[in-house]
DNA sequence: AAAAATAGGGACAACCCTGTCCCTATTTTG
DNA sequence: CAAAATAGGGACAGGGTTGTCCCTATTTTT
């Protein structure tokens, strides 16, 4: 009395096969938010991931090359991985995430039926959906390592994601822009009142000076 | 009318030096889960890092040599932020994790005042706490590369954070151990009622049931 | 066959986060 | 000076998660 039609179901399968428990944690998170119903596996190492490709059908496989077992220099190595993973999962769409990307490796990975080649150094929270959106319009989407100039960060134990994500974005604020029109753009960003933002940072900023401690910026 | 004592609070200050978002954004969850009263700044690059390290005193940094503007296969480069970073903060301890860890690095590392040296691919969500009770102990902590044989993972976007978790526990379930055993034992470590433990596997499974998709073993 | 384990629920309180609305001083800007 | 912006709050509803307790069938074990 097995179920045979396992993938009736309107939910989106991934699978991410990356050996760093924590960047695969992460980017398992990252796919949630960005495929609302989605069912996502992971598997920290190729024997793992050769198990799941065979038992379950996937619509979106994300790889890292650099997996243990494999000679992190050597091309070959990483090149079999994701030419076997593709094989294994001829139905799905492919991306391959690195820490150290080369123009040339996206060029073969392409030809190998690659569609997204991400560097894991140009790779936000959020980007993800930018990415998806990338693929289906232009049918590939591709972010090289990039030097980025991210301000740095400031997290506090005592406050809640948005007060801290409200105040990471404050702490941006170029000068000649006013506090209010922060709370505009923030308001219009996450689709709540102006005020709202306001009072989140308000709060925060109470917070950090209950405990003594706010960045320079205010 | 500057405060000239930052530094009053009972506070752990942490710097993460990292330059891949998603795992910088990791580290820092994992470093404010370890610490539960901590301030956590992340830098992405070794400009802001070095900003933060003159203008904060730290008691924790966290390095991932592996940084843009550095040459990945030249120890040289990895060693010298490293060095830099220990040199503006005499005072702290620090950390290394790092994608692609040797036995000779650490041992540089560690004659450089690394006491810890941490490969991400043995580096487990919650093995900070065991890190820094390590270190306190024994002085050090190493962790290298190690092909673990992590099972696979099964996340469902419509599970609960505690019934992700607890589904997760019993999909590991050794044959010949009883459901019940195990509820007490996430009971134990959970620090709630076996019942309730029981309760979000039940409620997991109804989930999973309902949109027609359970793992295997149940 | 009796006992234990398991499946599949309902009800409920407590808590935190979110989001909205409203208030008054004080400071800064035009 | 007058107007706008900012600091620093209070109150409150709604929602989700957590955790506890309780219930009845069905299946498995002994």
């Amino acid at each position: 009395m097995r179920a045979m039609a396992e993938q009736t179901s309107k939910h989106t399968h991934v699978l991410i096969i990356e050996d760093q428990h924590l960047m695969r944690l992460a980017l398992i998170h990252e796919l949630q938010a960005a495929l609302p119903a989605s069912i996502v596996h992971g598997a920290a190492n190729i024997t793992i991931a050769l198990d799941l490709l065979e038992s379950h059908q996937f619509d979106l496989v994300v790889i890292d090359p650099g997996l243990p077992g494999y000679d992190p220099k050597s091309q070959d190595d990483r090149f079999d991985v994701v030419q076997v993973v593709i094989e294994l999962s001829p139905d799905a769409i492919h991306f391959v995430v690195t820490g150290s990307d080369t123009d040339e490796e996206w060029e073969h990975c392409q030809k190998l039926g690659v569609v997204g080649y991400l560097a894991k150094n140009n790779l936000r929270p959020g980007a993800l959906v930018d990415v998806l959106q990338e693929v289906a319009e232009r049918g590939y989407s591709v972010r090289l390592s990039n030097e980025t100039t991210a301000p740095p960060e400031f997290y506090h134990s005592g406050l809640t994601p948005r007060e801290q994500e409200i105040l990471g974005w404050m702490r941006q604020r170029p000068s000649g822009i006013s506090r209010k029109e922060i709370y505009e753009q923030l308001g219009d960003r996450f689709d709540i009142d102006a005020a709202s933002a306001e009072k989140y940072y308000k709060r925060a900023r109470a917070k950090l000076l209950k405990t003594g401690l706010l960045p320079k910026g205010l």
